[in-house]
DNA sequence: CCTATGATGATCT
DNA sequence: GATCATCATAGGT
């Protein structure tokens, strides 16, 4: 058959439709991050969806603020949002504009540019937890705030770009509760994964942290 | 394999 | 001042 089908650039329509339908349609895409050290391929095995306004777990839920302010933009951006005093996670930004929705990419496996990754994720035991969880992923590919507000329908010439790769069959797409989500939004199976895949991230489920003296 | 905890600072109330 | 879409490490099983 048409073998050049699999690395077609994703559209803009392909991310203007809800949060819900295109999540789990990332799963199996390529995400390619070219850096100054050259490209850098991932298979995404792993995302969230975040629904804006109307979840109470997404950043978006009390309107819109100086940080989140790309999610109520046009679909097919980057969102970069530091946390946790170290790390950063990037998204992908759904349609229609002024949803404010949009998928975290939690975990992938990566081919090309897995030297680079190794070096920036020195502490990973093997390359299977390279990008396993989506700080290390960011990690992995170098993507910090400096990548807030990407088009990634631009073309694979820009810095992130989303390639249509080999989704899986819908058989071995799951879903469950979102990781680390507290309060109201706990409950919603809004996580997507590929079955059996060993860069899968472990669940964990929300833990509030007593405050240190 | 598992669970517990400190790190670290931007963001929001 | 509290929270946070997390990770690495330490120590138990």
């Amino acid at each position: 058959m048409n073998e050049g089908m699999e690395r077609t650039p994703l559209t803009r329509d392909f991310f203007d439709r809800p949060v819900l339908d295109v999540a789990p349609d990332l799963l199996g895409r390529i995400l390619v991050r070219t850096t100054d050290a050259g490209p850098m391929e991932l298979r995404l095995t792993e995302v969230e969806a975040y629904a804006g306004e109307i979840d109470p777990g997404s950043h978006a839920f009390r309107g819109r603020t100086a940080r989140n302010s790309v999610m109520f933009g046009p679909p097919g951006h980057s969102y970069v949002y530091f946390t946790y005093g170290m790390w950063h996670c990037l998204n992908l930004v759904c349609g229609p504009e002024g949803r404010a929705s949009g998928v975290l990419l939690r975990a992938g496996e990566i081919g090309i540019g897995a030297e680079q990754a190794r070096k920036r994720r020195f502490s990973a035991r093997n390359d299977r937890e390279l990008a396993k969880g989506p700080a290390r992923l960011a990690t992995a590919l170098d993507v910090d705030r400096a990548l807030n507000g990407v088009d990634v329908v631009a073309g694979p010439q820009g810095p992130l770009s989303v390639l249509t790769g080999t989704p899986p069959p819908r058989d071995q797409v799951r879903s469950g509760p979102r990781t680390g989500v507290g309060g109201d939004g706990s409950h919603q199976p809004w996580r997507f994964w590929i079955d059996g895949d060993p860069t899968v991230s472990p669940y964990r489920a929300h833990v509030p942290r007593r405050r240190s003296t």
